[in-house]
DNA sequence: CCACTTATGCTCCGACGTAGCATAAGTGGT
DNA sequence: ACCACTTATGCTACGTCGGAGCATAAGTGG
């Protein structure tokens, strides 16, 4: 009984705000896919695999990397060997050379994340095909409906920015997304909104981008994001930006000075036709210093 | 440029508590391994594989099973395929029968992490040998003295039970757990206390902890471990084994019983020579209900 | 009946998150 | 110069929850 033979595979989701959008690094151009490679004897771990491929697709040197899960499932081609996909979240800044990937927005990929706006015109034309999936086999229906209230946040449950890859699952499995193997639903059946991508790979991005809005609760990753110098508006916007929510401003910004994560730099920031804002640098320190809580999201329910 | 030929193994840290004491599933005798095995053609999933591991060299089924990490380094052994190998950590109760492994206190393998007696003798002998490994290069000196009091809760810093991985790391780089390449340290050294495991295993079982100890505070997983009906002190002699922490009682049950994680089941428990306590019950709902909030830990810093 | 143990109830306090009010300091238009 | 508007920043009131201590209940073993 010899192990299986087997290739590895390594699954890059890298995060940037591009403007005020975060946005992943994809490749392909009808239909978008992760930057991705395969293991080769020259690599001397995982992580640096995913690094010079990722470098050598996009052109672009990576900061954080982080491992996220690896997938093995028999269905996923039907190729004799089996592959094994191991998935990082990558975060960078996207100031330098754009190389041959694209940025493109999260919310393009899955628009149902962006609940800055109460807008949620989205969220009004899922819940009702949710709801409809939930009810349509009765046995199952307490259920499913349970889930849908808790995952997308309905009948007067709190909406949870982390369960990112539940929603996406539950509206998998209700054959929403059009990487469903949509056997059960009938062609002209309206789906979900948002752009497909190759194979599981939405389902990888959605696993990052979950565990990004749960990380940067209680560590102090948004930095990696940002530029050298930001302002506290800026901090805000692109927090915001991540969680798909509004922050309460006065409290972020007690919340980041009492934790001191960022020092003056005595410098000011006008290009917004207000009040011109300090500008602040990230200290590094306070990676070393504690194994630190990172920004805490404020919730507001106004706005 | 074809994928490297490698082959996938499976890691499993299986958890249960054995009387008052969290233990590990090992197999071998002189020096304990964790159950493992190589992915094969006829697993369905990596999950499933592991299962089936556990199942057959151990002869125990796994109720919880979730991943913990991929390693893929290439000093693993001399051999000419390189070994990927996914680790899972699984949770159980120890009830059934014994199989074929054996229940290793986790404290007998990782002793500083005990810290629920005020004894620490433990680290009461580790701290002075970080203490001059710290010292020992003068230009490193300072950032690794910063490191050992924050992973080791030094100088006034808390003792944060999470940072399993990182104390056993700064150990093992430190040349104190015999898993160490010790060539840099004279054989008459004292090492730091603790049964070593076969490869890297102990690293993982570090792993694995960190990952429990980091779970049971946002997640009701505690449960996993208990038997059907159990008492609220049964359930705290389990959060603080597994925390290796003291927690203030009338807060923690405080805490149970107002996020209503537990239903009473009118019956009562008279062994302890003590007032019989009132016996509870996991309400399983919870875990559909809410993504709930499971045990936090009420700290206490006295006892 | 007493000493001891475990279980359980209740209260006080301080920290922190939630929220609203108020002010400062720019921009662009009249 | 003044005004409307925008963004930035400061401060205070309030409620919830975690941390800690005091007190009581209800068993066991001498």
């Amino acid at each position: 009984m010899t192990a299986e033979v087997i290739s590895a595979e390594l699954l890059a989701v890298v995060v940037a705000m591009v403007g005020d959008e975060p946005c992943v690094l994809t490749l392909g151009d009808p239909t978008p896919r992760l930057p991705a490679g395969p293991l080769l004897p020259g690599h001397r771990s995982l992580q640096a695999a995913t690094r010079r491929w990722v470098e050598e697709q996009t052109g672009r040197r990576l900061g954080y990397l982080e491992q996220l899960y690896t997938f093995a499932d028999l269905d996923r081609d039907g190729s004799p060997t089996r592959t094994i996909s191991i998935s990082y979240l990558g975060l960078t800044t996207p100031n330098a050379d754009m190389g041959y990937g694209a940025w493109r927005g999260w919310y393009s990929l899955l628009p149902w994340e962006d609940t800055r706006t109460t807008s949620r015109v989205l969220t009004a034309q899922i819940t009702p095909q949710i709801r409809a999936w939930a009810d349509q086999q009765p046995s199952l229906a307490s259920g499913r409906r349970q889930r849908c209230a808790i995952t997308f946040g309905l009948d007067g449950n709190p909406w949870q920015p982390d369960l990112v890859l539940q929603r996406y699952e539950l509206l998998y499995e209700a054959g929403l997304v059009p990487e469903s193997p949509s056997d059960w639903r009938s062609p002209d059946d309206e789906l979900a909104p948002g752009d497909r991508m190759v194979g599981d790979h939405r389902r990888v991005l959605a696993t990052g981008l979950a565990r990004l809005r749960a990380k940067i609760q209680y560590r102090p990753v948004v930095f990696e994001l940002m530029a050298p110098e930001f302002t506290l508006g800026q901090l805000q916007d692109c927090v915001e930006a991540l969680a798909g929510r509004a922050v309460h401003t006065q409290n972020f910004r007690r919340l980041i000075e009492q934790q001191a994560l960022v020092e003056d730099t005595g410098q000011v920031h006008a290009e917004t036709g207000g009040r011109p804002a300090r500008l602040y640098r990230f200290r590094r320190e306070v990676l070393q210093e504690r194994h630190a809580a990172g920004t805490k999201l404020p919730t507001t329910r106004s706005r």
